[in-house]
DNA sequence: GGATGTGAATGCATTCACAGCA
DNA sequence: TGCTGTGAATGCATTCACATCC
């Protein structure tokens, strides 16, 4: 089956599935029933069972699934049972809060170079890694064969950061910077803006209301 | 039209119209077809002019919206056309990056009162705001009215943190950690994964190129 | 009994296409 | 002409229900 013909939702829910099973990994628990998993997450059984279904068959019938198997497949579709090297350009407070972020190393991506646009920041270490200027970024992601990078810099530069990006052979962009990028169609991003999720939740804070359109109706 | 059965990827879509409209009105520009949002985002003009019918009639037609009085409407849907309080709770890494982020202010949250379970942290002082333990989280929240709050604990202590949350009184809750909370009917939780995005963008760099612009989430 | 995997049915979201208005 | 708002049509995602297997 080809990837596209594949719900996003569905891509979305095997990341949830994955982090229950690594939680039920420790603790001790050796298989699960969709039944089961779906409950812990608030899903039907018939959907955690569809949505795997989308990448093979996984399961055992009359036992479930085995979590450490349907762990490595899942690591497996989603491309995370390799160390992915992911450079980071913005070192403001969100860049720093990311690097010592617990969960990225465990969920396979690893620091592998740093970028700020600030002159001043440059040459600072950062850890083991040391600021690097952006004009080192073509060099470094073609050396270190990097091809994932996040964007952590105030909205008004990360449309030239992406640009830079894209030259210098990432792939693939996650962007922390409320506004969206345009980028070659060879470019993935994906985006995450945190103020945006305040708003989504006012919205359903909200839910039940009755909306009053204008008007008649 | 009750605003439980509007499609959430269509509420979704709303906050990045917001977010355009208010780029398009430091740009000066007044006025805007559904066309040209929709392009600028990624979605077709259909798509645009029916997620704004499920609220009511803001176009006009032979002319489009007017970008200042559609910002008003959307700010007035998504509840951010008043300012909320918002709790933080837990000051490591990501909590203070998150009170410092640009945007937030001017979303329409203001950050109230802080915490952490941390006793070692209590009573240092957090810009304006003094960090308070958890066990004056009650009093606070009642104090000061807050309904909203974010959790930026480790996992370890992440459902802990949510349900004296819950039962302080907060009915909206943004969760940084990577877990999934369990939590009253009556408290809406809206959880940002930080690790789960890179995981995704790794899934849509190996296999899936579906082009989804700034991903649902 | 207790599970999975999956065609078929349902329900939801998006797109089409056009009447109506500026 | 250029645009919105919206029924109707389409297409996609979810759920049902059951054959199948341990």
């Amino acid at each position: 089956m080809k990837s596209d013909d594949i719900p996003s939702p569905a891509v979305h829910r095997l990341s949830f599935y994955l982090r229950q099973l690594e939680t039920l990994q420790r603790l001790d628990r050796h298989t699960i029933s969709s039944r089961q998993l779906g409950e812990s997450l608030g899903y039907t059984d018939a959907q955690v069972r569809r949505d795997l279904a989308y990448f093979g068959q996984f399961g055992h019938p009359g036992i479930g699934y085995r979590v450490e198997e349907l762990i490595n497949q899942l690591r497996k579709i989603l491309g995370t049972d390799k160390v992915w090297d992911v450079a980071l350009v913005g070192v403001g407070n969100l860049g720093r809060a990311l690097t010592t972020y617990r969960g990225f190393l465990s969920k396979g991506f690893r620091l592998a170079a740093v970028f700020d646009t600030d002159a001043a920041k440059v040459g600072r270490k950062f850890g083991e890694l040391e600021i690097q200027p952006m004009a080192a970024l073509p060099q470094t992601v073609q050396e270190k064969q990097i091809r994932m990078a996040i964007v952590a810099v105030p909205p008004e530069a990360a449309q030239d950061v992406a640009s830079q990006m894209a030259a210098a052979g990432i792939r693939g962009i996650l962007n922390f910077a409320p506004v969206s990028l345009n980028v070659p169609a060879d470019v993935v991003v994906q985006s995450v803006d945190l103020a945006l999720q305040l708003e989504q939740l006012s919205f359903r804070m909200s839910l039940g209301r009755t909306v009053e359109p204008f008007g008649l109706s």
